[in-house]
RNA sequence: GCCGACAUGGCGGAAUUGGUAGACGCAACGGACUUAAAAUCCGUUGAUCUUUUGAUCGUGCGGGUUCGAUUCCCGCUGUCGGUACCA
């Protein structure tokens, strides 16, 4: 028996307590409150009464006069390993916004659902030949049983799984609106694609111009995976130990790139972190600069750089192994050794190419290019360290001014002309900032700016060049060969893809008699010959969507979740996803940064395509972003099952209570930082929880809990009313601004003066348990009935339907106030004073006082600074 | 390399617009209650010096602005995250 405390905290850190253990622990635990009783109660009751249920405008009961907010999870991916403690981290803190803004007065939309498409389900499908659904199902109960475990107030009439066929209509549905669309520079936005027919385009033009379009290229395609993948995933399933490589394939992409100004430019209006914001500018990476026309033979050969000022220090051309010019331009000497170098360039990804970037390499061709500026002769190279993808696939290299350039000459001995002047004191052995031209001709003088504008004319008038912006976002690869994921909803009719009319939708892939992958890029989905013949040769698209493509609109689905028109109604769109004068409908979304760029790159993009095309009224997703920090092990590692330092939820609960779980993981620290759990700070908040329970509950000889008999219908003292008053002002402003720490820090200090009383006034406890009650719901809830069942005075009703309290400045206002006393900046003494003293009246006792005159005695004084209301500053020498 | 964030007691972290550094919690120590322990309650706890009153130092390091700097500016160091030949 004693030994518990040991017991409990080193047994709670490996987290294998025999079910004795865990026995022994319970049994102490209850002793301090019975959350084991109460918390499952209130959980049945908040299900049973759809308390957080939210109408839509149009149904029974749905109140107009009450401003929306709408509160947005990132939704999890339901794992067969359940919750983690980084999920409740997130969902316990818009939770607590949730049943903040209820009792203030909004209808609050607070959903929740399920990202369920996904490879592991398909892995665990090719394992045991079972139908992916039925394991991603179990996966769901449990994740809806854990959730529903922490008390949170979800709307679960608006559930969403992405794999729902009502679900997979509408996301193909809006496949299918990108697909009919096509992107108009002029007017900088997505139109149907019934324009370009009425204008008679043909249809390769037509084609060639819609925002989800098929294209041979270059992918990456895992073997062991058996699916190509998108740029933006390669990183991280190498990470995990998958081989990529390159190879073309015919592969849906959509034209995302269309969007980059916008998606660019539209950041501006959002409450995000900038560190995000800064995140996806730089992965959409605009870069201004010009074209340049060089000739080769006679031939033009257009290069793009970012600094035309330093076209007289180019020196030599490096084009892309792959580009088309290097066969023509090669000469009979070197064609060896460039086959030779494009061959080994080949059998690299783009990755490989970069990683093994430490060391240049390159081979001549033989070929010179004729400089536009001064008709000089430079060798034309290719090297690996010039990608076909980005800009023209050839540059003009001066070496004098960039660094890979510089490192590249070096290496092959080739000529470096300085032709910018670097500002004095710089020693850089390569110089890239702005300075002054020199060696330029008629750029001479110039600052780099300036050099820039004047070239750029210069180009411009003679007809070798012109201003151009690049971008590194290339288009998004959206086809999949897996079989968890939404069909295209397309089909193929001599050599032609063409759309299945919406009355066909839901397209559900056929069931399998094996999961196995094909081995080659063939999807999966071709295994269902007569699925997929559909006779006269007609045959349906055999890739399917990535998991991207579910959630990238599921927060529009919650609002109108059940609807069997339309992936959204108008009039619930209109309510929920509303301006309120902001680009972003969603009013909050917490989520963590792993999804900074590629999901909320994105879902930003369908959501403008949809915004174009008038099925949304908001321009934005998201108006404010708020990411969560990562939680840490117990040793400050990331959690993983092979360190061994997981910490699990149910466990959590079940020997602290949903409520303990919830207010630590608020109690940790800022919401946005990086922290380690502590199983000892979880006990910390469970003591305070214990001492809020015996504030009202006491027992008696037999140990049985009943009502406290310090509790008194009584009037608070000025002193009780300060500290309340105080807590409700700091809460409040706390929640908002969510700083959740401090708020619980307060909740803390006016428990532990409660505690102190000989009496307690009610109705302070009352307005405590209502500040407390969004961060712990159970026992908040479970007091306050108890209340109302003994006092009057106590409203008989749920505090989560309850106003929020409001505070009242005179409480906080006191008679006199203490006063620092400094003298030269140092703190030496301290006094009460009126709080409206006159600044003469303050200074003068400031003055009187014994030990400031001890300080100064022998010197004179020369300034007193007096702030009002904190202190009083003596500058003596 | 580049970009970003951060740096405060033994630990997690507080500190309005520059104005008492260390709130709140953890851990530790002492006390009350108890046969004993647990739980609970009360107290102490940045460092150094001092018998006490108290003094000096102290927010990663070095400088600056200021009556006054954890907060603002300049220059470093370290940690974490992102990204990588994008011309």
């Amino acid at each position: 028996m004693n030994r518990i405390p040991s017991l409990l905290a080193g047994q709670l850190r490996s987290f294998t307590l025999h079910a004795s253990q865990k026995h022994l622990i319970m049994a102490q635990r209850r002793k301090q409150f019975p959350f084991d009783e109460f918390e499952p109660e209130w959980q049945k009751h908040w299900d049973e009464q759809k308390t957080f249920s939210v109408p839509n405008p149009g149904d029974p009961g749905f109140d107009a006069s009450k401003p929306k907010y709408y509160v947005l999870d990132m939704f999890p991916y339901p794992s067969g390993s359940g919750l983690h403690v980084g999920h409740p981290e997130g969902y316990t803190a818009t939770d607590i916004i949730t049943r903040y803004k209820r009792m203030n007065g909004f209808n609050v939309l607070h959903p929740m659902g399920w990202d369920a498409f996904g490879l592991p389900a398909e892995q665990h499908a090719i394992k045991t030949g079972e139908h992916p659904r039925i394991n991603t199902e179990n996966n769901i109960n449990n994740f809806r049983r854990q959730l529903k475990s922490l008390g949170f107030a979800y709307d679960w009439e608006r559930e969403v799984n992405t794999t729902d066929p009502g679900y997979v209509k509408w996301t193909q549905w809006i496949f299918l609106q990108l697909y009919n669309s096509y992107f108009c520079e002029e007017e900088n936005k997505a139109k149907p694609i019934r324009e370009l027919e009425e204008k008679g385009l043909s249809r390769e033009e037509i084609d060639d111009r819609r925002l989800a379009y098929v294209a041979e290229t270059p992918v990456n395609w895992s073997p062991d995976l058996g699916t190509v993948l998108a740029n933006e995933e390669v990183e991280e399933w190498r990470a995990k130990g998958h081989t990529v490589e390159r190879r073309p394939l015919r592969q849906w992409m959509l034209r995302i790139t269309a969007y980059a100004q916008r998606l660019i430019d539209e950041l501006e209006g959002l409450e995000w972190p900038t560190g995000i914001k800064l995140l996806q500018t730089n992965w959409i990476g605009r870069s201004d600069g010009a074209e340049v026309a060089f000739t080769i033979d006679g031939e033009k050969v257009t290069v793009f750089t970012t600094r035309p000022d330093t076209l007289f220090g180019a020196t030599y051309m490096v084009l892309a192994p792959e580009h088309p010019l290097v066969d023509q331009i090669t000469t009979d000497e070197q064609k060896d050794a460039v086959e030779d170098y494009k061959r080994t360039c080949a059998g690299k990804s783009d990755l490989e190419r970069t990683e093994l970037a430490k060391e240049k390499s390159g081979v001549f061709t033989g070929g010179y290019a004729i400089n536009p500026v001064n008709d000089e002769k430079i060798p034309v190279w290719i090297a690996d360290y010039v990608m076909m993808s980005y800009g023209t696939g050839a540059i003009m290299a001066v070496p004098a001014h960039d660094d890979r350039d510089n490192e590249f000459a070096n290496k092959f001995e080739i000529p470096i002309i300085e032709v910018v002047e670097a500002p004095e004191g710089n020693e850089d052995a390569c110089f890239t900032g702005n300075g002054t031209a020199i060696n330029s001709g008629f750029l001479d003088g110039l600052s780099t700016p300036e050099a820039k504008a004047k070239i750029s004319e210069w180009l411009q008038e003679n007809g070798l060049g012109q201003k151009t912006i690049n971008y590194k976002l290339r288009d998004w690869l959206f086809s999949r060969q897996r079989y968890w994921g939404e069909p295209f909803p397309i089909v193929w009719r001599d050599g032609n893809h063409e759309a299945i009319p919406e009355s066909e939708l839901p397209l559900l892939a056929p069931e399998l008699e094996d999961y196995q992958p094909t081995g080659t890029p063939e999807p999966l989905l071709s295994k269902a010959t007569d699925w997929v013949n559909l006779g006269d040769g007609v045959t349906r698209e055999t890739n399917t969507m990535p998991q991207w493509g579910g959630s990238c609109w599921y927060y529009l689905r919650y609002c109108d979740a059940q609807n069997p028109d339309a992936p959204i109604g108008t009039e619930a769109e209109e309510y929920w996803m509303a301006k309120n004068g902001n680009p972003g409908g969603v009013d909050l979304y917490v989520g963590g940064t792993e999804h900074a760029v590629l999901h909320l790159l994105y879902a930003r993009f369908w959501h403008k395509v949809l915004f174009d095309l008038g099925h949304v009224s908001t321009p934005e997703p998201f108006q404010k972003l708020v990411n969560q920090g990562l939680i840490m092990g117990e040793d400050g590692q990331k959690m993983s099952k092979s360190r061994g330092n997981v910490v699990n939820p149910d466990e959590v609960v079940d020997l602290y209570g949903a409520d303990s779980l919830r207010l630590y993981e608020m109690f940790m620290g800022p919401l946005e930082q990086v922290k380690p759990w502590s199983m000892k700070g979880v006990e910390g908040v469970f003591r305070f929880l214990a001492r809020v329970w015996r504030l009202v509950m006491d027992t008696d000889q037999e140990g049985v809990w009943e009502l406290s008999e310090k509790l008194a219908e009584a009037n608070p003292t000025k002193g009780t009313n300060k500290v309340v008053h105080a807590t409700i002002r700091k809460v409040g402003d706390d929640i908002d601004s969510m700083s959740f720490n401090t708020a619980i820090s307060q909740m803390m200090v006016c428990t532990n003066e409660l505690t102190k009383l000989e009496q307690i006034p009610v109705s302070s406890v009352v307005t405590l348990l209502h500040l407390l009650n969004p961060f712990a719901p159970h026992l908040t809830e479970e007091l306050n009935a108890k209340l109302a069942a003994a006092f009057d005075s106590v409203k008989n009703e749920d505090l989560a339907g309850q106003e929020w309290p409001a505070f009242d400045e005179a409480c906080l206002i006191e008679d006199e106030i203490e006063i620092v006393l400094q003298v030269n900046g140092k703190v030496r003494d301290k006094m009460f004073i009126a709080n409206d003293a006159p600044k003469e009246e303050v200074e003068k006792q400031a003055m009187e006082s014994e030990r400031v005159q001890s300080f100064i005695e022998g010197l004179t004084v020369r300034k007193i600074i007096v702030v009002p209301g904190r202190l009083v500053n003596i500058v003596a020498n």
